[in-house]
DNA sequence: AATCCTCCGATTGTCGGACAATAGCACCGA
DNA sequence: TCGGTGCTATTGTCCGACAATCGGAGGATT
């Protein structure tokens, strides 16, 4: 890990295009918060002038900028604004990243087992009214019939959970995971009709356990609920050790 | 959450800029792997060719996968070549977007205390020796002076017990908790030095009980050490609820 | 034959300018 | 005050150009 040149070891010169140059220089005023949240991005020119660059080098720099999330246009507005990353494009960036690195079902569910519970048990702690009425809704689209719907209900579920701890760091954690997870989930349901009715009970009971803040439940029904699907994959004949295809 | 329009109610209609449909054309080549890992992309004038636009376009498109992580090139070369996002880069990513939207420090470190343990737990079922000799190289390099480099050694602990899990969703899912982590650790450090101690004896403890394979003991073992950052941080007198920092 | 060097072509980075489309906006009238 | 109108700024895309330099082929050398 560490490099230990012997003497006098030159550092390798870094170049630095100028459109990278640029594409820094901007997300640092953002990230500093020089340029604040919704605030009108200078014209493409004037940026040029001040960076003293071409156009068309400003705006390869916008597109870096603009797939990171850092800047975003009202639909059908060409102004640009400062924009801070939505947590599922961020969450998408990861669970691809994730795919493209032969990430396996097991891996995911493996890090199910270990995140869901602790967020069913925060959420217990701290779920407020409109948490529930959240959760109840989507409990109410349990039993879908189309696989499809069945698996993003399944996933949507345990976002609900995750909002109710009020964590983005835990909201935002585990949606790739879910992500990831659907796929093979619909498969499942597809496979195990009867994993359907296994789940909206899962879901019930921890429902009840939020609502009565009985945080040891709750953890205890998700843990068991995290751990049925890993029987239901077994069920489908899904081998868990294959990477995970991601929807795309 | 879902539209209900009276009847006969128009999608807004989709424009897409030609630079947005040019990259995501290449991103489904390479996420379906039709484009290999380490594939030379073909020359910017073939793929104008090819899309049937300007270079300027397709330019403004490989910026994206670039800054994306799905194109790079090596040290130096200007072919660009396909490749998969570096784990550290998208964390990066992550750090950066929960930091833009004021994730405290008490939801990093909520997190690292789920996370964590269960870490140290597999870790100490799967670790091989190579993961405890790179888990001893980080141990020798505890109690360092300097509080910015004690810091990174900490959170270079959290990785290598990381790596030892042999789980890619584990590994990559700490990452940014460590990288919000580290500034306040530093901050922590440099105000309660004799934190250093705390920490070295924790991660010697933390390694042996991996090298015992003693997977209940590792996982005690960490959780101790990390709600003892808290106590580190109240008596340094952080600001739990304060937004983290980001280094740069 | 293998290796090194040299040199040329291919490719990228950046620039300048051009033009159509249209969102923003100020202005004007009711 | 509000809604329509028309100008202007700004973006999206194209074209062409040129310097820098990397990649690779082919020739020279051992």
């Amino acid at each position: 890990m560490s490099e230990a040149p012997a003497k006098a070891a030159f550092e390798p010169v870094r170049i630095d295009r100028a459109y990278r140059k640029v594409a820094d220089a901007l997300i640092e005023r953002i990230t500093s918060r020089a340029l604040a949240e919704g605030e009108r991005l200078p014209p493409e020119l004037e940026l040029a002038r001040q960076f003293g660059v071409n156009r068309s080098t400003v705006r390869e720099a916008l597109r870096e900028l603009e797939s990171a999330g850092l800047l975003r246009r009202e639909r059908g507005s060409k102004l640009m604004m400062v924009s801070r990353p939505g947590l599922d494009a961020v969450a998408g960036d990861v669970s691809r990243a994730m795919a493209l690195h032969d990430v396996t079902l097991r891996d995911v569910w493996e890090g199910l087992t270990i995140l869901e519970p602790p967020i069913a048990e925060a959420a217990a702690r701290r779920r407020t009214e409109a948490d529930l009425a959240a959760l109840a809704a989507v409990l109410a689209q349990a039993n879908a019939p189309a696989p499809v719907v069945a698996a993003q209900q399944a996933a949507g579920f345990f976002r609900a959970l995750g909002d109710a701890t009020h964590n983005p760091v835990l909201t935002l954690g585990h949606e790739p995971l879910l992500q990831l997870l659907v796929p093979s989930l619909q498969a499942m349901i597809d496979e195990v009709p009867q994993a359907r009715s296994r789940i909206a009970n899962a879901q019930r009971r921890i429902v009840e356990a939020l609502r009565a803040r009985d945080a040891a439940a709750a953890q205890t029904w998700t843990a068991k609920h995290i751990r049925d699907f890993r029987r239901g994959f077994e069920l489908a004949g899904i081998d868990i050790a294959e990477g995970v295809h991601r929807r795309g």
